[in-house]
DNA sequence: ACCGTAGGAGAACGCTCGTTCTCGCGTCAA
DNA sequence: TTGACGCGAGAACGAGCGTTCTCCTACGGT
């Protein structure tokens, strides 16, 4: 198994149990036996967990916002593109393994301990937000629209990580629909 | 020092530590030593330390609904009151050792790993729900906004926990104050 | 065939930390 | 006075886990 395989299946095992159990209860023994990739192995490809972690979380964010950002796309007029982002969110939730908003329980979880982690955590969401900014942008919208939305969707996700159903989606996007109409 | 005091200051130091470091960044040692109540008497007032987690939240809890509902009764017009939640936010995430919700941190660091504190979280989480429930209808506003104003919050908590700040929640408050003109 | 190297399996090490135990001291009832 | 008891200080125990080390096998180049 070349390196390149390896960092991969590392990568995937990390992602699958970070994400479903929580990263400080898995174990680097864990993702060996999760990967195939054996301890020595996973200690060349990444010195120390935390660089194990930072490179899950960045991994994640580009997959994350990348199948976000096609499934907005999917949406011609732009100003359905922005309602478009809450349903997705929506599918999201709906997902069997959904658990939260990686980020924002990695930040709960070591935002406090790593700096690496935490700055990873803050721009993946300052990259969400521009995102948005882009799309109220596009939309001819005001700039002053991006805040809410944001907060709409923040909050969408923490709610449904911590309730669970996809509720709080459709709540987020019934407002930024009402939000989007005011202006 | 008699069992409700040693209980008190166990609290009291526990709080502190929990929410500036973080739960699991915290030995039950170190609140010995922030407490002055000792190891054995720790373990006599809280069997686990899972319990005084949940003790922790559960008083916190309480503190805070409360803290909030009387800075918001300073409001006499109802509707107003609504508003009033979002600058309670704003004075809360200004404050010095702000370091976000303690329920969504906890529930980061714990929630997929302890039930009770996922229920103490919960539990939480549909209190101030219920309390936004009851200023909605105290103000003669449709059920409906209940949902997308608890969202403003929470994603205004989470985005100040992790960005720092108190833009989340000034602009949170003047989604709010749109999506209440709106109906 | 032989050596050097890479890699795998898993033991070992060291540290943290939740929890319990030991010991000694002071207190109070009889 | 004495003995039982409560308590504090801190050592001790045991588990978990991040990280490193040992040993062995396989293989590629000469």
């Amino acid at each position: 198994m070349d390196s390149a395989t390896a960092r991969e299946q590392a990568l995937d095992a990390a992602e699958k149990l970070f994400y479903g159990r929580g990263i400080q209860s898995v174990g680097m023994d864990d993702i060996r036996g999760a990967s195939g990739v054996s301890l020595k192995r996973l200690y060349q490809l990444f010195p120390a967990k935390e660089q194990l972690v930072v490179a899950y979380l960045e991994r994640r964010d580009v997959r994350w916002r990348g199948q976000l950002a096609a499934y907005a796309e999917r949406q011609p007029d732009p100003g359905r593109r922005i309602l478009a982002v809450f349903d997705w969110l929506e599918e999201w939730f709906a997902e069997e393994d959904f658990r939260g908003c990686a980020w924002i329980n990695s930040y709960g979880e070591l935002g406090a301990r790593s700096e690496r982690v935490a700055d990873q955590v803050r721009a993946h969401k300052q990259a969400f937000r521009d995102y948005l900014a882009s799309l109220v942008t596009a939309a001819g919208l005001p700039d002053a629209l991006t805040g809410p939305l944001f907060l709409l969707a923040e909050g969408a996700m923490v709610t449904a990580g911590i309730t669970g159903g996809t509720r709080p989606a459709a709540e987020a996007r019934e407002a930024a629909r009402s939000l989007v109409a005011a202006r």
